[in-house]
DNA sequence: CTGGGGAAGGGGCCC
DNA sequence: TGGGCCCCTTCCCCA
């Protein structure tokens, strides 16, 4: 017995699901925009991502290799099979699609690509995964500490600006009947069955990274948002040499090695199909475009271990900024990209708390402030200067104007009149300072108490030319001093595209948002137990190792944290 | 019940 | 851009 359109079926409904962003679980940025999709769909249609979400929620892909725009194409191929015309120019860019699918090692796709462009006459590098330019070094692949991608790659970038969103989804444009998705690979025989939430704490992605945050884990009930092992790093990229293996670090060279797809796998019989491109495996429907990548290439992870702890971790989540975040996650943010509630320049930060009450409200009303509402336009990632809007499946208010401008809220065609157009919002709008002293919010509390540590004039005068002109401080670079200025900013450039949370620094705001995606790269090997920074871990280790580095000078007291020295000092000092 | 300590989370800020 | 360190805060345990 067996259904014939199932698996068919089954794709729509995770389509739709992601258009919804319903069980979205793992968040693309690319450049500026944010795309979420399931951790199981992007798995078994790329090695590439196969092995990224496995430890993260939140993926940064290299720009020079994809762009918002091409990569909306990428995913809705991966989604459906097929390669949506764009509209300006009305035909995808091969060009760019095939360097995107190569670094994304979406055989199937770059097969597609490299067939259009055969056909079309258009050269194309035959080297490494046929991908233009591949033939150089990286100018660098590394892997940051938080697992967040930062691979580059050349070329491509000039071309990507010449491809515009298509204006509709697949689901919207091409018959049923074109599409030809079996079922899914045979590790994972339904889509679905790796799609839980079971841990509705951890941060925003549907139970955060909960046990769907890979095959293994999820077969092993397993849960990394918890507790695992230190990460192994992701797999590198299709395209690395050996230089581009050079320059990762070694946990990096151990990296299972990335699937040998590619050129060499590349069977290209008979023509291109026809506009749309859907893809059929080698082997006929059966065999179909998510089904091909699954296999001996899945890395199941080592057992990881449980170390029961008394807080729950769910719990500790919800001490964090919004908890209800994974409601938002989940149901808020429609047309598969996260939008943000980001508050406009000038508005003071959200209100993490009220919204966190108010979570639900918030969720169900995301639809509409994504476009409209009092937050403004979605707040953007990164640069946080604009957010890419993933249409298709719902009406959007701004139109073809996809890009939007946070400050203003308006809307542009292109990424590049969008920047244009944020060039106008001159650093004046930003800082706003009242004549001689900076109102607002204050300084923060450490800041008032850093007195004592601002350095003295004749030091600041040698060693510190760059003065800030709204207090004392002064800094050994004017970088540093522009930074510092910003603590006197008003506005935060930076909104958290989760909460709207309005941050100074960009790596504030970073570090912030892993909180949200429960991404915590920084494990303990004693216990397990996983940290969102470096220095937590540094910190935690001493209690397994029992040392006590700070010491009270007046008791003798031991601690093994600083700050719980502090506050012991605070006791000796308190007049109680 | 209360206060102190241990441990941890988050944000600000400088380098 | 990320690391490191600072501070504030919270939660839990225990005396």
């Amino acid at each position: 017995m067996e259904l014939p359109n199932h698996a068919k079926q089954l794709l729509l409904q995770l389509n739709q699901q992601r258009a919804k962003g319903f069980l979205c679980d793992v968040i693309i940025v690319v450049e500026n925009a944010l795309f979420r999709a399931h951790k199981n769909v992007l798995a078994a249609s790329s090695m590439y991502f196969k092995s990224l979400v496995l430890h993260d929620n939140l993926i940064h892909l290299d720009t020079d290799m994809v762009s918002p725009t091409v990569f909306r194409q990428v995913l809705d191929f991966i989604y459906t099979g097929k390669v949506l015309p764009g509209e300006q120019p009305a035909e995808p860019n091969f060009s760019t699609l095939l360097t995107a699918a190569s670094y994304l090692q979406l055989p199937e796709l770059a097969a597609l690509c490299r067939r259009k462009l055969k056909r079309a006459g258009k050269p194309f590098s035959s080297g490494r995964a046929g991908v233009p330019g591949v033939g150089r070094p990286a100018r660098g692949q590394r892997l940051s500490a938080a697992s967040v991608i930062q691979a580059r790659y050349p070329a491509a970038s000039e071309n990507r600006k010449a491809v515009h969103p298509p204006k509709e989804l697949p689901q919207s444009k091409g018959s049923d009947d074109e599409l030809f998705l079996g079922a899914p690979g045979q590790e994972n025989s339904h889509p679905l069955s790796r799609i839980s939430c079971k841990n509705g704490g951890d941060g925003a992605s549907c139970g955060g990274s909960s046990g769907n945050s890979g095959g293994s884990e999820q077969e092993l009930g397993l849960d990394l948002s918890k507790k695992s092992p230190p990460l192994q790093p992701p797999a590198p990229g299709p395209l690395l040499g050996p230089d581009d293996l050079g320059q990762l670090s070694d946990s990096q060279h151990g990296s299972p090695a990335p699937a040998s797809t590619n050129s060499a796998s590349y069977a290209e019989p008979g023509g291109p199909p026809e506009d749309p491109m859907e893809v059929e495996g080698p082997g006929g429907p059966e065999e179909n475009h998510l089904g091909l990548l699954e296999g001996p290439g899945g890395q199941p992870r080592k057992s990881l271990r449980h170390l029961a702890r008394k807080k729950e971790w769910s719990k500790a989540e919800g001490t964090s900024c919004c908890p209800g975040d994974e409601e938002e996650l989940e149901e808020g943010l429609p047309n598969g990209i996260l939008g943000a509630g980001g508050a406009p320049y000038g508005e003071p930060p959200y209100p993490c708390k009220e919204e966190m009450e108010n979570g639900k409200e918030l969720s169900e009303e995301s639809g509409q402030s994504e476009g409209e509402g009092a937050g403004g336009p979605a707040g953007a990632g990164g640069a946080a200067n604009y957010v890419y809007r993933q249409e298709g499946f719902e009406a959007v208010p701004y139109g073809d104007n996809l890009y939007v401008c946070i400050p203003c809220g308006k809307g542009f065609p292109s990424s590049e009149q969008l920047n244009a157009h944020v060039e106008t919002h001159t650093e004046e709008e930003l800082f706003v300072k009242e004549e001689g002293t900076y109102g607002g919010g204050g300084p923060a509390p450490e800041e008032e108490a850093e007195d004592l540590s601002a350095p003295s004039p004749a030091y600041a005068a040698e060693q510190r030319p760059f003065k800030c002109s709204g207090c004392e401080k002064s800094y050994k670079d004017p970088a540093t001093l522009r930074q510092h200025e910003k603590t006197h900013w008003l506005t935060r450039p930076f909104p958290c595209n989760i909460c709207g949370k309005m941050f100074t620094q960009r790596g504030t705001m970073t570090r912030h948002m892993r909180s949200h995606l429960g991404l915590k790269p920084f494990a303990c090997e004693e216990c397990g137990m996983r940290f969102t920074r470096q220095y937590r871990l540094t910190e935690h280790m001493r209690v397994h190792s029992g040392e006590k580095p700070y010491e009270c000078h007046l008791c003798g007291g031991k601690f093994t944290q600083q700050r719980n020295l502090i506050s012991h000092l605070r006791m000796h000092t308190s007049p109680s």
